[in-house]
DNA sequence: ACCTGAACACCGTTCAAGT
DNA sequence: ACCTGAACACCGTTCAAGT
């Protein structure tokens, strides 16, 4: 039987990942380190180590833990422009409950790029109905995530001024560009 | 008179920014440490903080430089869009010759949020020309950089996919978004 | 004025050993 | 099976000492 030196359950995969998003969440990415996260599970540092590869594989499987969080809206018969709209600010709200976390998601999309997330569907879906060739769906999709990830990471980084409602508005004229240069295609 | 270990010219600011750069172009941001750079500069660590306060710093100063050095489209009686879309690859290509650094930049709005700079002032120009009145400049240029950094910090990490010249054209597409986008305000 | 060596307080991770 | 301690190869930076 395993000895835990700290208290009656053993440690989990469940139990690492929660905690190191909080302390992302409180203090950065760059904030977390190995050594950190043990003390706040009360562990030996290379604890962590049997039940995750590295710091890296740790990020990754909170990369998709978030991802796979995200709201999406309903395939219901909404416009097109208001399904959009609908799935850009989920995007936005998700971000800025988790900031740190979706910072480093934009700096490591390749943790998000699988076609089959339930994201990628939507958006796709969305387009279609809004009368993109099913050839130009991958380049679309990719400029409409390039431009609402980079405002919200803009945002993130305090590169957005203004009050909240300022900004807020802001993001309303980034989405009504967005949909304008859309319908105008 | 100051003792150089290495060789007859003292160490100078240029010099440790310039080999900075060299290296992050080499191995990026991550891979750039005061020590490596010492050893480069065949120097002991400790001689560059006589030149520059810490690693931050460097990075910020390099910040500077580069965004400086980013040509733009000159101020002519060319149509608006035209002059926005030289501007935009101007940007593109510049990010493209130093990816690394200029994620970094993405990541540090910080150090170039300075309106007096000419990126800005080119972009005030080119906006007031398309009719943005002078209230919603401020607004309009933080969401159009946002979209374009946010694209070209997409392309330097490998997320918007196919062969260059295709890349060339989701570029272009992007463009187009913006461009129609703001012209349909 | 400019440079240096030793030292401090951190990292992520390997490896052999414990139960 | 799960956990640990010591150790390795790195960091950025402070501080006192050299010329």
């Amino acid at each position: 039987m395993a000895v835990s030196a700290r208290r009656g359950a053993p440690l989990s995969l469940d139990e690492i990942r929660s905690t190191a998003l909080r302390l992302i969440d409180e203090g950065g990415v760059e904030g977390l380190s190995m050594r950190k996260l043990a003390a706040e599970l009360d562990v030996n540092p290379m604890s962590l180590y049997h039940h995750v590869a590295s710091k890296e594989a740790l990020l990754a499987r909170i990369c998709e833990t978030i991802t796979v969080r995200l709201p999406l809206p309903p395939d219901d018969d909404t416009p097109w422009e208001e399904q959009l709209r609908a799935l850009a600010l989920s995007y936005h709200r998700h971000a800025q409950q988790h900031p740190a976390m979706w910072s480093y998601v934009h700096n490591h999309p390749e943790f998000v790029e699988d076609r089959q997330l339930p994201l990628w569907q939507a958006l796709y879906r969305i387009l279609r109905a809004s009368g993109v060739p099913e050839e130009e769906l991958r380049r679309t999709s990719e400029v409409l995530h390039a431009f609402v990830s980079g405002f919200v990471f803009a945002e993130t980084r305090g590169h957005v001024t203004g009050a909240p409602e300022e900004i807020e508005h802001t993001f309303d004229i980034a989405l009504d560009m967005i949909i304008n240069g859309l319908a105008a295609r």
